[in-house]
RNA sequence: GCCGGCGUGGUGAAACUGGUAGACGCAGCGGACUCAAAAUCCGCCGGGGGCGACUCCAUGUCGGUUCGAUUCCGACCGCCGGCACCA
């Protein structure tokens, strides 16, 4: 009888034969068009989760597709190794995080992921805690120093007390932090700071280019970055030769200026209350609004409030002299830190002047309606034609912000500027587990920059972790103590080390040459790789991760290293796996193992299920019974194959002659929509339906008994069923491949190719439809032309019930398909 | 508030450029095999009405365009995600 399938047995002999031919190796070609498939490498928390399966599992069947389809196709895996949670497990446990890291590399690499049987080229694994890869973040990191795109500054930065640590802007989630979700606090910190800002035009433009990447990421990164244009404007204090400068898009209102506000922060601040009664009050205010944390200060609910510095400035269009306020809202990072404030047409100014009885004057004249300023009840945000601005009286609006910035610029008051939301990327980190920022203080040389034959500043490992106090770095006495390069005196080293997601920054580009030890990466293979044509990962990376890799990227090229441009054609962002309606967590309690799911049911079970139940972007419901429905739809495949093995082995498939058979003509049509579904969209789920529905059909024709020309067909189903599912559960493909005869991997076998004619079916079902419903179904010789269908139509009896005796009205003929007769 | 996405059976989902709504699977129901169960195989499976051939209603809601709308357009409702005192 029937063999069952022993997905055990079967699955551990491919995945050995599988390492022992090197299957998955590979290497440069230029004869062979390249294939680059990536996924977002782990961070080696010790165990995987069905996450990661489902993740890994799109890209396995991808990088196999195309493989298949004769492509020379580079598929890596490698570690986000370095992180905070080896240093607290480190706390806790007493383990070095150097140890807990490499032992959950091990395990995660060994236990789990191979036992997915994944086609990975495993000879280029990347390991960023390992000094062969942080050696080279080093390296960028002084190339970037030496063009000033690495440089230092005394800043205010979010800071995590959970953490312990300094956070960028890009890690700060409604005022939490990403990780522990602590409430953020700001310090005055001296940081590094990468100078992302420089290339805010390029990142921006060319998300244009992105084409491959959907839509909702290249949103969130134009929102990320936020460009606007406006004018800076110096307005000059009173009394002073001081200017203060401000920001505005909305040059059109500049006459409609009534007061000035700035942040409490402003470095003018000081000398605009020196010897003002207003001082000790506005000191005070200062205090209060400083000590408030970062989610509570930028909470849009949190009120306006403000006070009178007693100074004024004067507006240099008009020569009004206006009070300059100091203000909650104003933020001293964007623009100048102090803004004109416009209450008509500008709703937070608006409200600022309501609540401290400031003048209010229109500037903007709604067309519709004329303003007046004392019945305000909101700001009028609105176009119109320019009024109480003196020359410009008249000039609508939109074009009067030209004219404006034109006189501005004429008369030398200012200047147009550009303003982003984005900030530089603050990468210093107080923490031990991370790449040593290779910077050396000296007294008399400043700071300078680890000479390139030093490198790398290795990761000490005496140090002690407690998670109290300072860095640890900074605790190490021979790591801190040191030489001067320049001038050999005594000197310290830079004790924080870098933000983790340099390493994820251009690991990719490390994949192309994983070995390569005089530079990050070889510049011909990385030429030869790049630029990844398929990347897949979790939507959570949508800013952090994929903005930081597009701007080290362009750093690369910049130095010479790399011809491109942008690092991912391809973005596919899959959805969550969840349960019960909940993203799977361990305070939840939804978690499935995917351990678990391996023993029970095996690896080409759980990739199946994981790629059938929902199309990859979406989110994935889990299901016990789903996977059953994979489970079971494999050993209804092994059971119709190995029913009709012997009688198939050694029978060639069917060819052309067979065209007219119905089960050669299934073939061919999955063979189509399998190729379909995989090259447009990905879409996984409807490539396995056909799958089964093929199947079905199998067991169908079969049931009938085997007549003379059955075995071929037979064949050729049998074939194309295993290449086709071949993507999907490689060991299962592989085991009834070589079951058939063949001697060779699956794994570089070809994909078929379907035969247009065989699809052509003898007969066509065209539906009657009267007024749009469906009323009948023709079956009539394929190529029946139109005029035939609609003289077959109009003869339905169904139709003349309808018609009743009179002619119809109009008669649509959806060629070989549908005919609508009005009546 | 602005931007993006999504609303389809009991359920996960299909339906490619407007043309048979619900493929395929899960759950459920019925049958075959079995002493019995499991496994397996076969069949049914959106809702209402009818003995029946059939028929009416159904893709968040209300309109529109069209011979024909899950698909296109407009308004609204709901859910998810991003940005948000950015001057």
């Amino acid at each position: 009888m029937d063999e069952r399938y022993d997905f055990k047995k079967v699955e551990e002999r491919w995945q050995q034969n599988w390492a022992e031919h090197r299957t998955f190796t590979a290497t440069e070609d230029p004869s062979k068009s390249k294939y680059y498939c990536l996924e977002m490498f782990p961070y080696p928390s010790g165990r995987i989760h069905m996450g990661h399966v489902r993740n890994y599992a799109i890209g396995d069947v991808v990088s196999r597709y195309k493989r298949m389809r004769g492509f020379n196709v580079l598929h890596p895996m490698g570690w986000d190794s370095f992180g905070l949670p080896a240093e607290n497990a480190a706390i806790k446990h007493g383990i070095h995080p150097s140890k807990w890291t490499l032992e959950n590399i091990a395990f995660m690499r060994d236990k789990q992921l191979k036992r997915l049987g994944l086609s990975y080229d495993w000879d280029r694994e990347v390991t960023t805690c390992l000094p062969d890869y942080y050696r080279w973040n080093q390296w960028i990191f002084i190339k970037m120093y030496e063009r000033g795109l690495a440089y230092k500054k005394l800043s205010y930065v979010n800071w995590c007390p959970s953490c312990a640590t300094v956070l960028a802007n890009e890690q700060v989630e409604d005022g939490l932090c990403w990780r522990c979700g602590s409430v953020v606090t700001h310090k005055e910190l001296d940081q590094w700071f990468f100078k992302i800002t420089a290339y805010a035009e390029e990142l921006l433009s060319q998300c244009d280019k992105l084409t491959g990447w959907p839509e909702r990421v290249l949103t969130m990164q134009r929102n990320w970055i936020g460009k606007s244009v406006g004018v800076e404007v110096d307005f000059v204090v009173e009394n002073s030769k001081e200017k203060l400068t401000i920001f505005t898009t909305r040059p059109d209102t500049l006459f409609g200026v009534t007061f000035m506000s700035i942040a409490p922060e402003h470095p003018m601040l000081e000398a605009l209350i020196k010897g003002k009664k207003q001082a000790d009050e506005v000191r005070a205010f200062v205090q209060r609004v400083m000590r408030e944390d970062k989610a509570a200060r930028t909470d849009e609910k949190q009120e306006k409030e403000g006070v009178f510095t007693g100074a004024y400035a004067v507006n240099p269009l008009n020569n009004e002299r206006v009070p300059i306020w100091v203000g909650n809202f104003v933020l001293m990072e964007y623009g100048t830190g102090a803004i004109m404030s416009v209450p008509s047409h500008d709703q937070r100014d608006f409200e600022f002047a309501k609540k401290y009885d400031l003048p209010i004057r229109v500037v903007i004249q709604n067309p519709e309606q004329d303003l007046d300023a004392a019945a305000m009840k909101e700001a009028y945000l609105a176009g119109g034609v320019m009024v109480n601005s003196g020359p410009f009286n008249g000039i609508p609006n939109v074009p009067g912000k030209d004219k404006v910035a034109d006189y501005v610029e004429k008369q030398k008051l200012g200047k147009r500027t550009v303003n982003w939301r984005l900030r530089d990327w603050g990468i210093s980190r107080q923490r031990y587990w991370g790449t040593p920022i290779p910077i050396i203080y000296c007294e008399k040389c400043g700071a300078v920059a680890v000479p390139e034959k030093d490198l790398p500043v290795l990761l000490p490992m005496d140090v002690e972790l407690t998670g109290k106090g300072r860095s640890p770095l900074a605790e190490s006495k021979s790591f801190r103590e040191t030489t001067c390069p320049k001038c050999a005196g005594a000197a310290r080293r830079e004790t924080d080390t870098m933000d983790t997601f340099v390493d994820s920054s251009w690991y990719f580009l490390r994949y192309c040459s994983p070995k390569e030890d005089k530079a990050p990466f070889d510049k011909k293979k990385a030429a030869y790789w790049m630029s990844v044509d398929q990347y897949i990962g979790g939507i959570e990376h949508a800013v952090l991760h994929l903005l930081y890799a597009r701007f080290f990227t362009k750093v690369v090229r910049d130095l010479g290293l790399f011809d491109g441009d942008e690092p991912f054609l391809n973005l596919l962002t899959q959805g969550m796996v969840i349960k019960d309606g909940a993203k799977m967590s361990k305070s939840k309690g939804n978690v499935v193992d995917p351990d678990f799911i391996l023993t029970k049911y095996g690896a080409d079970t759980a990739r199946l299920f994981s790629l059938f139940a929902a199309p990859p972007e979406r989110d994935l419901e889990w299901s016990d019974q789903g996977v059953d429905g994979a489970y079971r739809f494999l050993h209804r495949v092994w059971t119709i194959v190995h029913r009709h093995i012997a009688a198939v082995k050694g029978v060639k498939p069917a060819g052309p002659e067979a065209r007219g058979d119905r089960l050669y003509r299934k073939t061919h049509l999955t063979i189509k929509k399998v190729t379909e579904d995989i090259e447009r969209e990905f879409h996984f789920n409807t490539a396995i339906s056909a799958l089964m529905e093929l199947v079905n059909e199998m067991y169908d024709y079969a049931s009938g008994g085997v007549s003379d020309k059955q075995p071929a067909v037979l064949r050729s189903a049998i074939d194309a069923l295993t290449l086709l599912l071949a993507p999907f559960a490689p060991h299962f493909a592989e085991e009834l491949w070589e079951s058939l005869g063949n001697k060779t991997s699956i794994a570089h076998a070809s994909w078929p190719q379907h035969d247009p004619e065989a699809i052509v079916a003898s007969e066509i079902t065209v539906v009657v439809q009267v007024n749009g419903k469906v009323r009948s179904k023709l079956t009539l010789p394929a190529g029946t032309s139109d005029k035939d269908i609609e003289s077959a139509a109009l003869a339905d009896p169904k139709v003349k019930e309808y018609l009743n005796g009179k002619p119809p009205k109009k008669v649509i003929v959806v060629q070989g398909k549908l005919v609508n007769v009005v009546v």
